[in-house]
DNA sequence: AGCAGTCCGACAGGTTCCCGACAGCTTTCG
DNA sequence: CGAAAGCTGTCGGGAACCTGTCGGACTGCT
């Protein structure tokens, strides 16, 4: 899968780029309008993500002239809080995304992916994460524990996301913290402490008393994976 | 493998290019964040260990010096207990990872050999030691001897990977401090002695009555491997 | 027998982890 | 628009767990 990166802001850009290659993508990183053309040009991505406050050629711009090229790769776009957002959501059409900053490099990967399962075509498969008795649909949102549905928070929604992706590997607080909250969070990892204890409560509630779904690896970190030996 | 280690204090620097060396890797120190940016240049490292606190140019800005001419060399960081602990937030997201001073010279090196597993690309595999009936699972933390899942504090399980690397060559005690415990621990090296015996208890709990998996070569140190003769 | 080396029980201090209570903030609803 | 409900993170107490020290018993060698 090939990832362009269009953002003026290099830690930004490589931030993503390096996510994007830790899962085994190819990424280019682009830090203006006209490189960003260039780039799409030479290295033909299958997807973009494309910051809109961009010196020189704006985002729109920058998608204009990408369109006008002929390319239909989809793109995902990048916002300042409290900018265009309006104007953006407009521009959402046909399998593209936007997201606004900071965001949780986690989502940014969630939502490249549902935007290449969209745009594949009509026949595009669901997403559906499966860990022992517990099953989570991408599309849906629906987390089941067996046969019962529990209702998360989009925190709690996102670690265990973040921890039924990394099944059966254990993930270190700082991992959880640093992917699933958003880049330039300051608070203390035991907010990780914190959501695993909740989403524990929910997810014991609604079943067996069996070993725990979400096992503590203490000095090390957390883990999702069925009990085995 | 080419390594190149950043840190302002040689002590540590050479320490670490020496125990990488002793594992067959090449290795090189800079002393600045400017000799950091030369060498990078030249000596083209397949992974850079960097200590935060830097005199002139710091860690940060060494990363985004690199990161700006093009380098997406992966990066481990040396960070000081008490010192930039928020400005942390956010190392382990791309693929990098960070670890404390003082840092055991072992587990370093684990988080080294991971970060380019990780960053070798998609094919990336498990790293699983096996010596004899026992199997341990670098990522998944599972130790097994034989089917049985064994339960290890964390000093136990870096001695236990430590000797399991080494095995069948035999190591002393002395040489299993200074690789498993920080750099500057104080402590008697009896202490290696209680964590074999607490070792010893729990592989002997769980299996066969044969000859330890744990042997002592008395007056020299412990070494695993399968029973012969 | 004597000695150096090794093993390991018991204990105390320190660390890690869990989670209740609460307050600030955001979203939803009337 | 204001109120209610829900979500998130901070604080801190308490429990569980981990680790190193001490010292006495034990082992193997000479």
């Amino acid at each position: 899968m090939r990832l362009l990166v269009v953002d003026d802001d290099p830690p930004i850009a490589d931030l993503v780029a390096t996510v994007a290659r830790y899962e085994g993508w190819d990424a280019v990183t682009a830090n203006s309008g006209e490189q960003a053309l260039r780039l799409a040009g030479e290295f033909h991505p299958d997807i973009v993500v494309l910051d809109l406050m961009l010196p020189g050629v704006d985002g729109f711009g920058v998608l204009d002239r990408l369109r006008r090229s002929g390319t239909m790769v989809p793109v995902v776009f990048l916002t300042a809080r409290d900018g265009v957002a309006d104007r953006v959501a407009g521009l959402t059409r046909g399998g593209d995304d936007y997201l606004v900053k900071p965001f949780a490099v986690e989502e940014l990967m969630a939502r490249l992916r549902t935007v290449l399962r969209r745009s594949a075509g009509p026949n595009f498969q669901r997403s559906v994460l499966r860990v022992g008795g517990l099953s989570m649909d991408e599309d849906t949102h629906e987390v089941r524990h067996g046969e019962k549905l529990l209702t998360l928070t989009p925190t709690e929604y996102e670690v265990l996301r973040f921890l039924m992706r990394k099944s059966p590997t254990v993930m270190t607080k700082a991992q959880i913290l640093d992917h699933v909250w958003e880049y330039g969070f300051g608070g203390r990892s035991n907010v990780v402490e914190l959501v695993i204890s909740r989403l524990r409560r929910k997810l014991d509630d609604a079943g067996d008393t069996g070993a725990p779904l979400i096992q503590t690896v203490r000095g090390f970190g957390y883990v999702i994976r069925q009990a085995s030996g």
